[in-house]
DNA sequence: CTGAAAGCGCTTACAG
DNA sequence: CTGAAAGCGCTTACAG
């Protein structure tokens, strides 16, 4: 366990001014308070009492809370089964709250007892996860991915079996899919659209963007997507759903519209957890397992505080896969087809 | 902030012996080790690092963890809500993890710098609950409720409408009402058990026991229990299924079976959150707030520990609904009444 | 087994 | 604004 002394040595100052660091005395020079903060990221320190050990991971939202989504309680149930592999503990801290405006967030997780950070992101809370690891606090971010050096990101590549989720619906015989993301795009959700666009392309299919849709994860989206999309004047015959919850609230209204999965509609739905079971039908889905990524990201962060101050770590990049289960099926007979040119065909 | 110091002269010994109990160095003698643990909780001590303030709350599992499930999720979800009105943040901790067998409770907590616990309980927690209100160490209990002198608990009272659910039924022509609860035995499912039997006696009705099922609270034995019953001699009209997940399952698992809700069977369930407007048909269910739970307890806590040792905190109650959707209806029309004889007629 | 005292990590008036 | 030094909370050999 690093002192501050070791701090004060490896920054070439005195205890007493990285102890005003770290409490953010405003007498220090921004060029040493800066020359501090490296040196207690380089040294891995926490404030110490005594022979008390016991150091914290924290799970961080960038962003707004939501702890109660299925994903992020599967993210949690993963972490704290990972928990128990180590001698680290987690805490959830909400920078929202209590970070003071001056400290910066190496100061404001000290002052917290916490070790490393999970930052769990989306596109908003890019910012946030970029400032944390300019001041080189050891982080690990979840929930989405993007081009960073340092960085380190858990996540699993829906790429591909997203490319055979669309694929399995044009072999199916459909032309018109339909693709639903979030409203928010990151990293996850561009895969999926970056899938979905070359997997037509590769059928000589265009992407007609009145067929693309960007909706909040949760389950009346998908109940109101359903809608919209139906009483379009070209309804789509397939669909892809990239939210697990979009799927699931698309596929209950279906009932109350009374229409029939998948014989009026196919559903390629998402699944992070085991939603696919419990809908009826049973839905096609592309899978990944969010209790896994938790697991990962913890796990992963921990093993990197332990390895010391300065050692990588690389990405984590689980896979998705692709199951076929029975909201899927071929296209309605009846279906409307258009032509290139324009032309519209009722088929069958 | 109190000190070691006033610990000290609470217990009427040295700092050092103070010092050596809250490190749990053998060379201490019960009788002294009980005094100094009984000042520390009198006195709400934590271990101070300089102006260091941050403190925590735990939230702790008597029994396995299972941070995943949607009441649990929800819990915390209301936790770190209340988190934000106060200066104390939220900690997972897992007493089975690395709790050693020769410390006590409030040692382990202390080492943790944990100010109090959110206990989350079952029957099989509740040794652990007793053994932590022994100790004194500040504590609220959630998931259960139980007789005990000291313990606070968060619940909801699902007495009331659990009654009125079955009388619902009974209003509705039912006679042949089952019951399915939790395999484990706690607080929350003796009160419902309580109310169905009630309601039924007040009905001349007695309470046929191969009519009350024990089941998982998992939603393949929802499914399970529908095929069970529905395989039996005679099977119910109706059924009042005391956990969400299994109640889910179980209206999933009929339209497998070609069965029809309520028209085959009428389902009262129960939730803690949104489930019933997800399933098809919208569900009928005697509804509490996991939420609200979770919040009710952080907030609870941190008033209690604000307001000093030694202040009781009562218990918490908020109120259970019960909400009719469309899961319950009249009996099927075709449907066996057996009478009080014995014999067996077909009504319809 | 217990306390007085030395010592460690950290903080904070005080001097420059 | 920075460091030397006094001081606080806590721990731990040392003496009895």
């Amino acid at each position: 366990m690093p002192t501050i002394r070791q701090v004060a040595e490896c920054a070439g100052v005195s205890i007493a001014t990285v102890s005003r660091v770290i409490n953010n005395s405003s007498a220090v020079t921004d060029e040493i308070r800066e020359k501090v903060l490296d040196a207690v990221n380089r040294c891995g320190y926490v404030p110490n009492v005594g022979r008390r050990t016991t150091s914290f991971l924290a799970l961080v939202y960038a962003g707004p809370f939501s702890l109660g989504s299925p994903y992020d309680s599967a993210l949690v149930e993963g972490m704290v089964q990972a928990m128990d592999g180590t001698d680290l503990d987690l805490v959830i801290l909400n920078p929202m709250r209590d970070k003071r405006p001056d400290e910066t967030y190496t100061q404001f997780f000290l002052r917290k007892g916490v070790r490393g950070v999970i930052l769990r992101s989306t596109v908003e809370g890019r910012p946030m996860c970029r400032q944390i690891a300019d001041e080189k606090f050891p982080a690990i971010v979840l929930g989405d991915h993007f081009e960073h050096p340092t960085l380190p990101f858990v996540y699993a590549d829906s790429t591909d079996p997203s490319r055979q989720a669309v694929e399995h619906l044009l072999t199916l015989g459909h032309r018109r899919i339909a693709f639903a993301s979030n409203e928010f795009e990151d990293g996850d959700h561009v895969d999926r659209f970056t899938a979905y666009s070359k997997a037509l392309e590769d059928h000589d299919i265009e992407v007609d963007r009145s067929l693309v849709y960007h909706v909040p994860a949760r389950k009346p989206s998908g109940a109101q997507l359903l809608r919209t999309m139906m009483s379009s004047t070209h309804p789509p015959t397939a669909v892809f759903v990239t939210d697990p919850p979009v799927a699931v609230g698309l596929i209950n209204e279906s009932r109350n519209m009374d229409m029939e999965i998948p014989h009026d509609l196919s559903v390629v739905g998402f699944d992070d957890r085991d939603a696919r079971n419990y809908v009826y039908p049973l839905m096609t889905a592309v899978c990944q397992d969010a209790r896994q990524l938790g697991y990962d990201a913890f796990a992963g962060l921990a093993r990197s505080i332990d390895a010391g101050a300065g050692s990588k770590t690389g990405d984590c990049v689980s896979t998705c896969w692709l199951e076929i289960n029975n909201s899927t099926g071929q296209p309605p007979v009846e279906s409307l087809r258009i032509l290139p040119d324009g032309t519209r065909l009722m088929v069958g």
